[in-house]
DNA sequence: CTGAAAGCGCTTACAG
DNA sequence: CTGAAAGCGCTTACAG
């Protein structure tokens, strides 16, 4: 490819010249100069090197991403939106899916720093992550979850607690008084939140309800396959809420195979709201997450970072549809 | 972050043989000096910085993938394997999202040049995509579907016109006596073969068969407004063969809307077959794409690129579930 | 307004 | 086996 030496002497000028005219300064060219250096860079289609550029400006003009599962697609809208949001300001976003395996975050951690990307936007698969590698490097990282206390990082999140506490009310307003939590991993930090909330709604519960707490991966595989086999039991609850979306559609496919009318036999409510769960069989209620907000909030925190994490927490909203026994399926 | 001149000052040594020692050549160095640089790099803290090391070595490592939707699933699965390969060979995947828009697909192509991606693996939203960006710069690509003849990209698909017609075969051995095509939309590459496909597989039909194409973009609000409509009326088909999962779900959501129970009143069959398809409601009959084998061997070709493309064709399967009145829903 | 030169942080022939 | 130096392709003070 050719280089601005090219230009430079194609132009018969100097290569200060041909850089002070594609990033309009810092110096002022003369109209004519200004007029044969672009003539020459589009003979020759020259593109400056991003590399050398961001070597000797100090910035590389590129955020990274790093998600737990590109192929959920919960990920799949936010990095949508960061996208967006980082073009938007003239930036590439790098996109890293660790595919839920902590070697590969960090594979991905190290290989963004090795590229010095200016900032992360991160969602961690750690129960406590390190963001030690981003911050020795000077690069801010805003966490899309919540994050230890001290941390370095930055947070953006909803309440989950709140949001989880919602939900489960919502189902409780209903009537239901057999009730399942399908949470993640027990151990893991959102787990305990989704589990905080639910006991919340069900203590504020007028009435005793019998409560149940299962665990699966964030996967409709494994959550299908829990699903399959605790709700064959004749005690089965007549509700569940979910603590992903994921999991919510593999006990939506379960309760089909045993033959089981959402809602009319089982109720359902998922958790994150992309734009997937409208079309689910039957269309899944759920707590919506302000994804656009999320990326956009995301994006002009780290563009002004400086040094000190600041942690914001955005609303959710319910989705209320189908799946809960809310609406029917005409509207 | 520390250079590596902090390094070789450290090690009382020179740069050069820092350098030796982090690539393992092409010079040889001693046990001795090598532990005292490898000490004072780790007590520094000290990465390459890969835009540097790109810079002078010529090769970014890393590689970038265009598609047109990540939310999409199939898009989804498509990067994590991608990645998978990307990284058992060392290097970096970059993806970008054209997000369906002509001008954002035509921004990342730019980015990625910029940044001297070693190789594109790219599926374009565009009828007859221009490569010239990447070939002017050298960088070899290629499509994930068929390209135009004298194209300088290199293509690995499957047969879409074979496997659409194997797909709508199947629908035929059933018995069904009137089939729909949801299709892409209509002047696409990929509408024409799956409308050829589809129509070899009526005139081979031993019985004559009542058939209509419907077109959708290819998303799930698209074909569920779609299919909404047109299944509502009296003439509604009695099976649907899709040219995506994306537009299967869409059919399977709006058939619950209208009350239409699948298979038993509509047989529904999609296309591309991601993981997320046997978790449908019914699970959905589908055509599987070979996605780990097209990554790896995406990355092996790009690899191997010598400058003259290849053109590969690779397998599809049939994946028969409940859908299409195959199976019940109990295995 | 413009050019020669130093520097960003690496790699790698070239000498020793 | 090791060091001083040139070069990758930019940007930007520094002189003129």
């Amino acid at each position: 490819m050719a280089t601005g030496r090219d230009v430079a002497q194609l132009a018969g000028t100097s290569t200060a010249v041909v850089s002070y005219v594609f990033n309009n300064g810092p110096r002022n060219v003369s109209d004519e100069t200004r007029a044969k250096v672009l003539a020459a860079a589009e003979k020759l289609n020259y593109r400056p090197n991003a590399l050398a550029r961001a070597l000797s400006f100090g910035r590389t003009a590129s955020v990274g991403l790093i998600v737990p599962d590109i192929a959920n697609p919960f990920f799949g809208e936010l990095a949508r939106a960061l996208e967006d949001a980082a073009i938007a300001r003239g930036d590439l976003l790098l996109i890293g899916d660790s595919a839920l395996d902590e070697d590969r975050e960090a594979q991905i951690i190290s290989a963004f720093v090795d590229r010095r990307v200016d900032s992360v936007v991160m969602v961690s698969i750690r129960e406590h992550p390190d963001f030690s590698a981003f911050t020795q490097a000077g690069i801010p990282v805003v966490a899309l979850h919540p994050v230890d206390r001290g941390s370095a990082a930055s947070s953006i999140t909803i309440d989950y607690e709140e949001a989880a506490r919602a939900a489960a009310e919502h189902l409780v307003s209903h009537g239901y008084d057999s009730i399942a939590l399908l949470n993640g991993p027990y151990d893991s930090v959102g787990a305990g939140q989704h589990r905080r909330g639910f006991a919340a709604a069900v203590d504020r519960a007028g009435t005793p309800i019998r409560t149940i707490e299962v665990n699966s991966a964030t996967s409709r595989a494994d959550a299908a396959a829990r699903a399959l086999d605790w709700l064959a039991r004749p005690d089965r609850p007549r509700a569940v809420t979910c603590a992903t979306d994921e999991q919510a559609y593999g006990v939506l496919h379960a309760a089909h195979r045993l033959g089981l009318r959402v809602p009319h036999d089982l109720a359902v409510m998922g958790f994150d709201g992309t734009g997937h769960s409208a079309f689910a069989v039957p269309a899944l209620s759920t707590v919506r997450q302000p994804i656009p907000r999320i990326a956009e909030r995301a994006v002009g925190l780290l563009a002004e970072a400086d040094g000190d994490p600041v942690h914001e927490v955005l609303g959710y909203e319910l989705e209320l549809r189908e799946s809960c026994g809310c609406g029917d399926r005409g509207e």
